[in-house]
DNA sequence: ACCCGCAGTAATGTATACATTTTATACATG
DNA sequence: CATGTATAAAATGTATACATTACTGCGGGT
């Protein structure tokens, strides 16, 4: 669902692609209603595949389906956003208690631990400034390996749902942001998290990896919060704020 | 989502009503793959629309759409459908903890007073016997009114797709079943956490309301576990098993 | 026996014409 | 002034022809 399947052989996929990337990057504001023959000329291509790739947009949670036939692009209160990501770690929590619970083999918590320690080495030696792109990477890989823990496919199909609202992704507000040093002081939070999470894991204590999760998340809703979308017409590097409205 | 919003007047709103019915009722088995001419024959409608209703059932989830294109039934391990379960248990209560912490008006817990009146009726004074279908009914009403109570509108929609699954419905086990004991002190048991759920929520005990909620999801699903889908050629009345493959 | 490639067939992808419904506007009416 | 209604415009719904891609089975090769 958020990886790219797409072969961008065929124009749906291509539109698709193309639409998504009009969605995240706010050039169609949140609410907009989008017409088949619009979308369709802008992307030179027929009203079909214009039209199925809306369908799958809305599958994917970026539009929606109005009552009376059509799309909409999806907009989200602040509130919205912000249950988004809680609710991504009430998932993530559920998927580390069922990892816990049920036991992972050693070759995932090693590669787990692996990645911790490259999120490790994104802090620098003074503790201070760090490398941002490469702690996003790193963290969107530590996030991915602790949904494959989980064998539950419901489960983990759920949660690659939410993550691909793209403010929910776990990796969303890891960029160089302006008012470093709380944000800053966050990461070490977060990284610490990471540490107790797997940790929990390979003792297989479930509740602990639960909670463990679910905080986890709140530290990044509270990055959300204090971002302050809609005031500082914040950073745009920040994907899909466009479509948050209110 | 669940709700019949399909007017019925036009070819797609039809043909995706009927599809959805056909695989609900296992007319199509799970895995099964649907040819765009084929379902439009059947229907007696072109490619377009019946295309287009695989679309939609795909976005509920009933049809999963294959990497070469066109679309096949979905199916589920019996493991599938008890995670299923598991997760509304982690919705609700998600969704039950977030009322409580929240609060909500006199008059929504006096509805759902009502309703677990309405239940308790469903009991018949010697306590043995009771009316499934009113049960059944008022069941899908107390659901329906805990999730009202969450005002989270990201929680709410999840929470309605997980219900979307036929087999993962609130309801869906409550039927008149051969080995009925066992299966009746269930219903007891339910009963009774729907009046704690009731209580805690009223209460503001968050999470003790949560937990109810999960631990009353796994009274449904162990349900499902007992009633061995594949062996006994379980009740055709039970919504959705033709979906169950393993 | 197994693998590979090459049709031929059957499916989905795309464009487009036409049908139907929705929506916007102007106007009449209480 | 508000409300409802008629009508035109513009959107989506539907069918279908044609294009392209995926599947299947056969035959040749090793």
């Amino acid at each position: 669902m958020t990886a790219d399947t797409e072969t961008r052989t065929n124009q749906t996929s291509r539109a698709t692609y193309e639409l998504r990337q009009w969605i995240i990057n706010g050039d169609v504001a949140g609410g907009t209603r989008l017409r088949e023959i619009a979308v369709a000329e802008k992307l030179k291509i027929s009203r079909t595949p214009a039209r199925e790739a809306m369908a799958r947009l809305a599958e994917e949670g970026l539009l929606e389906r109005m009552g009376s036939g059509g799309f909409v692009v999806r907009s989200f209160s602040i509130r919205d956003a912000a249950d988004a990501i809680e609710l991504r770690g009430i998932l993530e929590g559920t998927a580390a208690r069922m990892a816990a619970e049920e036991g992972v083999s050693r070759a995932e918590i090693d590669a787990m631990k692996e990645t911790l320690a490259n999120l490790d080495a994104c802090f620098l030696e003074t503790g201070e400034l760090m490398d941002f792109e490469k702690y996003s990477e790193f963290n969107a890989v530590f996030h991915d390996q602790l949904v494959q823990m989980c064998k539950s496919t419901i489960v983990r199909r759920e949660l690659e749902r939410v993550k691909s609202l793209p403010f929910a992704s776990p990796s969303a507000f890891v960029h160089d942001q302006p008012g470093g040093a709380a944000f800053h002081r966050s990461l070490i939070v977060a990284q610490q998290q990471h540490h107790e999470l797997a940790q929990a894991i390979e003792n297989r204590e479930g509740t602990r990896a639960e909670m463990i999760a679910r905080e986890h998340a709140r530290t990044a809703r509270a990055n959300l919060l204090t971002a302050q979308i809609p005031q500082t017409g914040v950073e745009t590097r920040m994907p899909g704020v466009g479509l948050i409205v209110n």
